[in-house]
DNA sequence: GTCTACATGTCGCTC
DNA sequence: GAGCGACGTGTAGAC
């Protein structure tokens, strides 16, 4: 059962030890506040004073959410090093989050602080992913006459120069198959990852009569297009009938997570 | 000034209210509870009971954040409508975000519930960001002898079949120089990037000689190999100096968001 | 570590 | 709204 502290309204020299406190036994922390915030690494950012929900988990994640937006405004991955001082000059709470690689700081001044929550949360549910490409691949590999042809299967993520081929088939003719999978709408970059893959079998093989498709559940027109012009075939798949091909579905529980 | 409510420990008939109110007036609201969550829509996926934080944005945004890892593990942008309800034979407090484009929902069934903290938050705060890649591009545009030669610059972002060339040049010699701009470390898809518009161009205009170019801050070394193959060259930007060109930042305040 | 490709990617721009 | 390219993308897997 989770363990909750609330602490409304503290000071900044309160907030402090509260924090530092929190996070050496490595709770969850919520700090709502009005703040600013600076991030240097890969990019740079300056975020002005304003009142926002900083959050920071037991992992060292950090993240810092505006009252409007899914995501976060600034953030710093679970890498994180997480330093708070006290800046008697500024008067202002620094919390200072570094990690080394990429070596990035974001660093909260906080001003005002209307509600900090400790807290020690309990969660070890599994998730439960449904569906993804990968699984798609599997069930096509062992089905291939879903795709609407008496297929035999060679091969799965097949390497070739610049990548990795999704499906690797044979057709009845004994013609090779290339089959580029999508879960969502094939769009033209998926129509040129499968040229490519072509042609670098081709430059392999010249003998072989080489066919191409992609399988999505629909194609964009500009896709449709190119896909003509370059011979190649798209066959549609319906991720829905084929949820009932999966046996079990992938399983990530919260250990997964946790190193 | 911040506006907070806190309520420890309601009971769900309770937290129904308290939720179905804040969420009229159209304040933030924290929830800390042990809920399972359901999502169904572009994929689908099921997380077991565990104590998380619900976070319930002002514009409708939902997420659910477990006690670690910095990527909510459920959510649902701003578009969505939120619907609250209490599930007397499950006895869960049952809250569903909606959107209709694309069709999906988020199930949230709560059956205890640690905290609830309703916020009105005023944040007007700007956020900057700096030294983007179309910044480097409108700089190097600008002043295109930073890149070690008296180029010439023809155009920026040039469309060519393959996408946009970053910065189209010309050199003393006459030759067309195409550079494409990394903010960060060139890896080789910049290269096969940069060979791809290259050849595009050639294939309109082959009398003249054309040079290519990756301008960023370093390459890695796999980026080196293929550039020398291709015979392109590479010319090393330093960001922090480009910064000095900077006129003025890009600017975002709240109220963009607030469509 | 770098390279590769997927993701409920998200975001911003053009048509 | 669809299509498309960039992102502090993040993430997982292979070499």
């Amino acid at each position: 059962m989770a363990k909750v502290i609330v602490h409304e309204e503290p000071s900044l020299e309160e907030a402090k030890k509260i924090v530092k406190n929190a996070l050496s036994k490595k709770k969850n922390i919520y700090i709502l506040a009005n703040c600013s915030v600076d991030y240097f690494g890969r990019s740079s950012s300056h975020l002005e004073f304003g009142e926002r929900l900083i959050i920071i988990k037991s992992d060292g994640a950090l993240l810092i959410h505006r009252p409007v937006g899914h995501s976060p405004v600034n953030w710093q991955p679970e890498t994180s090093y997480i330093d708070v001082s006290y800046d008697s000059e500024e008067e202002v709470l620094v919390m200072k989050a570094l990690r080394t690689r990429p070596r990035e700081v974001v660093t909260i001044k906080l001003d005002n602080i209307f509600l900090i929550v400790e807290a020690e949360l309990y969660d070890s549910g599994a998730f439960y992913m449904h569906i993804s490409e990968k699984e798609i691949r599997d069930i096509l590999a062992a089905n291939p006459e879903i795709l609407g042809e008496k297929f035999t299967t060679i091969d799965i993520e097949k390497k070739v120069e610049p990548g990795f081929i999704d499906l690797y088939l044979r057709d009845e003719k004994g013609n090779v198959v290339v089959v580029e999978i999508k879960r969502l709408t094939a769009r033209v970059d998926a129509i040129r990852q499968l040229k490519k893959y072509i042609n670098s079998l081709k430059s392999h093989m010249r003998t072989e009569r080489i066919r191409g498709i992609i399988a999505a559940p629909s194609i964009t027109k500009k896709a449709q297009e190119l896909l003509l012009k370059e011979k190649l075939e798209f066959k549609q798949i319906n991720i829905e009938a084929l949820s009932k091909y999966v046996g079990k579905t992938e399983k990530r529980s919260l250990f997964d997570y946790l190193k």
